[in-house]
DNA sequence: TTGAAAGCGTTACCAT
DNA sequence: ATGGTAACGCTTTCAA
């Protein structure tokens, strides 16, 4: 391990002016920036990451809190989770994890010891108790979802409301009249925040273009998927021609199979369009036009906001939200 | 952010003593120590974290390297994860993520920039490119799970060829002579470390006392489990009357429906064990005798090695092999 | 464009 | 049992 003293001397130079040449703070003449690269080329020199906390005024360090609920879904949850770590990367980050009981304790433990200059939170709950932990620590902080109580803070979204919207305009543009959600077990409204959002975005926009609109929120799945099925029984009963998914993965397989089980092929007698998915709808029979939830676009935003926090540069507090965007894969057709 | 000079003129002693009475590296007086005690309460004072890593020997942090790979079982994965930040905590130490590319790049950053005091190594493969990268390295590292090459290296895991020994046993004192082993699907014998264990223990106890023993390896899912029940359909075919499931919990699902199809009952017509679980088996129907993998017992073990690592004890290097536990839940039963 | 030197807040050694 | 103080390795202000 190699001391910025040494690549001082190495590249013939004091050591403030390795300090600037390498954070770029300084203009440097570029053949004292040569120098100086080929001296910590060659002595692999890489600044202590102590001594740049203490000195510095950053840890170049996020704290990633998410309190691993029992209803999590753990797909979803490591594509998040990869995602901020990809994103903070990108400005030389590193992210610690706070798990479990220390997703709360742990926010305060790092703000006050300074290990971190931020906090990224995930697996945002409606009444999430890190809400009044965020306004109490002193930490830049950015929510990955939407609290009910959000007031003053900083939050990263994806619109799920304008993303049922775009799958309600598209089937009443191919000429539906009648379209049916099917959405999480109950539980999840309440439990999570994003569920409800689709809810009503899908309601209102089915009302302002005059739809015929029913909600389907299917108990947990049996081992085959029981409960969808039978939402989807329900709907296809009631002469629904357009399906609105917002439901896992094995949720959409379940309902999927019970259309063929009927008999009805997608998209020739029901049109089919995914709402807030993480997974990939292509893999289905036949492949499943998506809204989908991109993880990487919220935790890009989550980051690029969280740093703008760090740098000081002043945040508008609030909901930040992601546009969504169709992805047509075929299975959507005018009705039959 | 109170520091630790302000503690100590609240407490009225030097700052050195108030260093000790933190870190218990020194006795100190009852009195003094009620007092300093009472000044970090009311300051809440928390030591800063860089001046802690500058000055001590210790950063307090630990990284975990883990390349999500594509066939990575996520939920199981999050277990590991989670059991590993716990088990730190209780050293008061942190988990840095290192993800993706950054799971190789990554070691060598934080190992030469003193950012971490360890590395515990998740999700291993059996050729896994860190291997060489821990022994470079001049940090302690701990593998959870066993590479084929881990010569020199600390490793941690469960005993997975006593596992299956251990459901072997129990279907062979019950009177089983035809067992068969439902395992993953064969690429996972060539990615994964642990399959193979799994196997060759079944087989090698399986000859030791003289069983018929059959393998499966069925080819991945389709949506329904099609792999597994093919695989389950031979072996009941030959005549098998244990079964011994080393699969997800989506195989283990197949695997009772496809028997329960059949007319079997577990036990009375068949046995099972499962072998290897990370997920609860006893919310199946009938529920399912398991030797599970506690991930929280892995990681437990592989943190204590790292403090140990860390503290400049020395830890023999190889394979420190987790003994297996036999849950009986109720489905096995001597043969018809 | 560059250098010197004063911190940053602990830990741990050397005294007493 | 306690205190003084020299590191720890960097960033950044002040000077030139």
């Amino acid at each position: 391990m190699a001391k910025i003293h040494e690549v001082a001397k190495a590249a013939g130079v004091s050591i403030s002016t390795v300090s600037y040449a390498l954070s770029g703070k300084r203009t440097i003449s570029a053949e004292t920036r040569r120098r100086i690269e080929q001296a910590v080329r060659d002595l692999d020199y890489r600044p202590n990451a102590g001594a740049r906390m203490l000195a510095g005024r950053r840890t170049n360090i996020f704290a990633l809190t998410e309190p691993f609920r029992a209803d999590t879904h753990a797909p979803a949850h490591m594509a998040f989770v990869l995602a901020t770590s990809i994103a903070a990367r990108r400005f030389d980050y590193d992210i610690l994890l706070l798990t479990e009981e220390e997703a709360s304790a742990g926010m305060r433990r790092v703000a006050s010891s300074g290990l971190v200059d931020g906090v990224l939170v995930l697996d945002v709950a409606p009444d999430d108790e890190r809400v009044d932990l965020a306004r109490r620590i002193s930490l830049p902080s950015v929510f990955i979802g939407v609290p009910n109580d959000h007031e003053g803070l900083v939050c990263v979204d994806l619109d799920f409301e304008a993303a049922a919207g775009l799958a309600v305009d598209r089937l009443a543009e191919l000429g539906h009249r009648v379209i049916g959600l099917v959405g999480h077990p109950p539980v999840a409204y309440e439990k999570s925040n994003f569920p409800p959002r689709v809810r009503s975005g899908f309601e209102r926009r089915a009302a302002e273009l005059g739809l015929v609109a029913s909600v389907e929120l299917p108990e947990p799945n049996g081992r085959r998927g029981e409960g969808v099925r039978a939402s989807v029984r329900a709907l296809l009963d009631a002469g629904t021609t357009g399906l609105v998914l917002h439901c896992d993965d094995a949720g959409h397989a379940a309902a999927l199979d019970e259309v063929a089980r009927r008999g009805l092929v997608v998209p020739h007698d029901v049109s089919v369009v995914s709402v807030g998915a993480t997974f990939d709808t292509t893999a289905f029979h036949p492949p499943i036009d998506s809204v989908p939830l991109v993880p990487q676009a919220s935790c890009d935003l989550a980051v690029d906001l969280a740093m703008r926090l760090v740098e000081g540069d002043d945040v508008a507090p609030g909901v930040h939200l992601i546009e969504p965007g169709y992805q047509d894969r075929g299975s959507t057709a005018p009705p039959p």
